[in-house]
DNA sequence: AATGAATGAGGTTTCATTCAT
DNA sequence: AATGAATGAAACCTCATTCAT
């Protein structure tokens, strides 16, 4: 976290981890319902349990909020992502389960993925910078499967370009859920752009 | 427009037109700058060439000035893409050329394209249902153009979903530009993005 | 009219007279709906039937439009209560006739004397001090009239004092209209204070 | 108080009441001098001895200073016209006692019951019958004085007449000071006021 | 004489942040 | 460490008034 280590004026360390969980928590559900702009930081405050001025004990400004929240989302995608990668398998299958289980991630946090969307460019450059490489490297874990399946008339370049087309599409899902969610389900979804993605790697799905 | 009609207390037309797309002009710029929420009513006023009264003239809450830039937006990416659209040629051809088109398009006005995706959430309910539904019909233009290279094995379905994620392909290399104009140039984003999609309709690249 | 003999720029008598009567009707429509304060100078041009512009070659300033409207309704009641008063009779007579003339000319006027009552202090000191003139030509007509009546252990300052009460009674029954005319109809309350007039006066009813 | 329960985000009850009577107190000398529409809620917060943002801490809106002030000056008169009530002499007497207390206190605060005439209208229709019923009560109490000295030829309604017209003559005797504070003292208003009413009541002076 | 677009001072209100307790 | 009252800059918006046409 770029110039975030020293946030808190409070030493207990313990609590600090403590408070700022309580406060990921409520803001992520004000976030969730009307946007950064609109949360006020007494809200947060309330919705996390203790007062404007305690709030203000654990981080410098409104905006750490908002840092804090996007970086535990992208935590909690990628460690779920890890937890789904398993390497034993063929290398297509392995694809074809770690996308699954992306595209059953993204369906689950819906809301989160939103809220990163919407509010990422409220963050000050560098803590964008550091989001940012979060992203890139949930991409590259996308991309190292797909390495794994790539016809030889494939580049890196494209295994690159897939991994962002899967990852978008993933969070299209998402916020583009009125369109996509009247056409079909989930499962129908994660099946057909597999199926796409299968073709063209030039693989025939099993 | 939903409600949109009598936004203006001024009555003459012409100069109603012309003072919006002044107002358009300027707040366009400031939003692509700072956003919406860090522009002010005075700074647009200031930018646009007119007072802060005369802009209220013109608008009845700041609100209005994004529905009026968003709308401009889509409306200028929407008459863009229809200029391209030229169903002269074989289907196959056509295809290709209107991607081409929509991905120049998409190139031409990343910073136009990122305040929509970023800032649509602060219009209020009825409005994001405007936008929307704008955004609908230009997903529909590109289905119509994949439909007809659709092969057997392929449904509307896929069409629809095709045409999706041809659409944010498109914003996409706007707002992951740091990730994705790093590694290839915007035509051969275009040519990748274009074989795929064909290896997918099952059709060979011209 | 104090200072308000230049008030319109325009010269033609006859407009000026005219427009000013558009004025006071539709100012007085508005500020019986909304009071003086919640009224704009655009709503009052349009309900006029002219625009800002010329509503403003009539007037110098929005208050002015407060005096026209105050002045045309103390000139109405008075106008009306001199036609009432008619001296051919015996001064018993003559001051119950006055008196419930009166009393049915402020239940015919009561908007437009709860005005009065509220925003007179909106004006400049000297437009009050013109219109409180006229308040006490009314009350001298009143007190005149009981003049005639008084009987000899009453004195000037008595007639004086009855005549306030008198008047104010009269504005009572409009400005207290939810307290005093849920207890009696519009003859009993003059029927009511008319008797406790002569019997301070020591008169028998007739 | 109808809706004004919570009107303070600021918790600690002994605190809200002094700055509140500091409010008040700021407030009602500012309505005195200029009236409520011409006074700024900035000059309200000055005059009150706080910030802009403090007094918002202790309402939601500037109507509710009206509000406050119209609330106690209501109470004040009320109070002190309690304390002058002492039912242990005779019926009469008590009647003249009372009136001439009532008129006391309407001498000592004829600013403050300016202010109630002039200002009310500006309150939100439930705040004004809040307050309405506060009138009514303080006219009841008159009222009943009165009834332990009606004769039997006046019904309960001439008693609520009179407990009105005594009522108003007393606020009368502030906003028409003009006129009436050139012709009498105080007490000789009181006297003679007092005597038209013991005559209506068939009762001889004390 | 009439119009109505333009102006900008100034109003009310919000809210991130501080700091004494 | 925790509290919450206090602060005031700054936001949005209104509206009386002017003036070119």
């Amino acid at each position: 976290m770029p110039g975030h280590e020293r946030l808190s004026v409070v030493k207990d360390r313990e609590l600090v981890e403590k408070r700022r969980s309580q406060m990921i928590k409520g803001a992520m559900k004000l976030f969730k319902e009307k946007g950064f702009h609109k949360t006020t930081t007494r809200e947060i405050a309330k919705e996390s349990g203790f007062s404007i001025g305690t709030l203000y004990e654990y981080i410098r400004q409104k905006e750490d909020v908002l840092f804090f929240v996007v970086d535990a989302i992208y935590n909690q995608v990628r460690s779920k992502l890890e937890e789904a990668i398993d390497l034993q398998h063929a290398p297509v299958e392995n694809l074809i389960r770690v996308v699954k289980a992306y595209f059953d991630i993204m369906n689950d946090m819906q809301e989160e993925v939103l809220i990163m969307y919407q509010e990422v460019k409220s963050l000050q450059k560098d803590s964008q910078d550091y989001v940012l490489q979060k992203e890139r490297d949930m991409v590259d874990m996308l991309k190292n499967v797909i390495m794994d399946c790539l016809p030889e008339n494939l580049s890196m370049t494209d295994a690159e370009l897939l991994a962002n087309n899967i990852f978008v599409q993933g969070q299209m899902w998402g916020f583009r859920r009125w369109i996509l969610q009247k056409q079909c389900t989930l499962n129908e979804y994660v099946d057909r752009q597999t199926s796409y993605l299968l073709r063209v790697l030039q693989v025939s799905p099993i």
